[in-house]
DNA sequence: GGGCTGACAGAATTTGAAATCTGTCATCTG
DNA sequence: CAGATGACAGATTTCAAATTCTGTCAGCCC
């Protein structure tokens, strides 16, 4: 039927349509396959194994928000509105993957949970933009955080709850938006003035 | 065999038993009936269910966890040394616990994706607790916290990721401690001048 | 020849029948 | 008569057989 040539790219959709469809435990190497029209040989030659593949579709995934989130990290001005939308769009970018598409998110969270390269490669990559963010602060004279990139793991790690998705039970709590203004600005108010470690 | 009467602490302590030795997997209410040598129907006489017994085990070692955190909130003194020493007690019981008793954690953890009304009640408990603790040091002159409750809430929602079982995969991370100490030191110095919300 | 296919072995999953467990309650016992 | 028992129905779990899937590769086709 499709007579396009058969590219990583297109298996990877194919791949994330499944997900969607069957979520992580039912889709198989065979479906994403049936629905290309290919066999699975063929699946199996750009992808060494499902393993790679689900990493890939998940890498993609966390490469689309971390690219979303670089353009605020590079974007100039107040470093304090920065670190506020950075983070904003992060929580919301997870809280709609796992509104909208649950069988995805799960695919997403069970690799969190066996803790595969990608997602710590991820979280050093979000570590480094706060990092980024945390210095032109410093720069700008609004923090005083003597060392920017720890200030933004611990960033990172202080607003976990609303971001890492094995936090998802939490988040129909309807006092979790309260809960994560309190903690923004308690962090904003102690990179502001303090010597954090 | 065993001639004291039946009472419901000890069901507790040998469902609490079997719990540890089986994992919350494989515990049956007939393997707390049998440690005890009684019939499963007497068990049933002091517990409506099973998930009733099994939340009260829970509840018994959250209320023991919540006692000694309470000691600390009682204590006078420096609010600051308080909340850090209060803080690194509640890591360290639930980090002491995942190595020692396994079983027994996952029985815990699992109320907790379960979202069950007794954890609730229990981070409600240490929210007030915290919040005691930062009231006292808006007292004492060292934090400047307009809400102390909220500011509590916010503080154990930042450092979820060290004391929130769900968290486990990441607690044999090598720079889990590091970033604890840079998170703390974040919030402390945010309680200490600013006004957080 | 580069890329795709489908047969194949071993691993993983599904299935359904048998075994076990949960929760109730009529009955027993001290 | 308070408290314990064990038989029971329905729900859940277990186990082994059968199916399906993963990953490989010799050969096919364009």
């Amino acid at each position: 039927m499709t007579e396009a040539v058969l590219t990583p790219d297109r298996i990877l959709d194919a791949a994330e349509d499944v997900l969607r469809r069957f979520g992580p435990a039912k889709a198989t190497v065979l479906d994403v396959a049936r629905a290309l029209n290919v066999s699975h040989g063929s699946v199996y030659r750009h992808f060494k194994t499902k393993a790679a593949l689900r990493d890939a579709v998940t890498e993609r995934w966390l490469a689309r928000v971390s690219t979303r989130l670089r353009e605020i990290t590079a974007a100039g001005g107040d470093a304090q509105d920065r670190l506020r939308q950075w983070l904003d769009t992060l929580v919301e970018c997870k809280h709609r993957l796992a509104r909208t598409d649950p069988e995805l998110f799960a695919t997403y969270t069970r690799l969190t949970d066996e803790t595969r390269e990608v997602v710590t490669a991820h979280v050093a990559d979000l570590a480094a933009q706060l990092g980024r963010i945390i210095a032109d602060g410093n720069d700008q004279g609004l923090f005083a955080a003597p060392d920017p990139l720890l200030a933004g793991r611990a960033v990172l790690s202080a607003t976990a709850r609303f971001h890492n998705p094995v936090n998802i039970a939490e988040w129909s709590d309807p006092a979790l938006s309260a809960d994560y203004a309190a903690v923004l600005d308690l962090l904003l108010n102690g990179l502001r003035t303090g010597r954090p470690e």
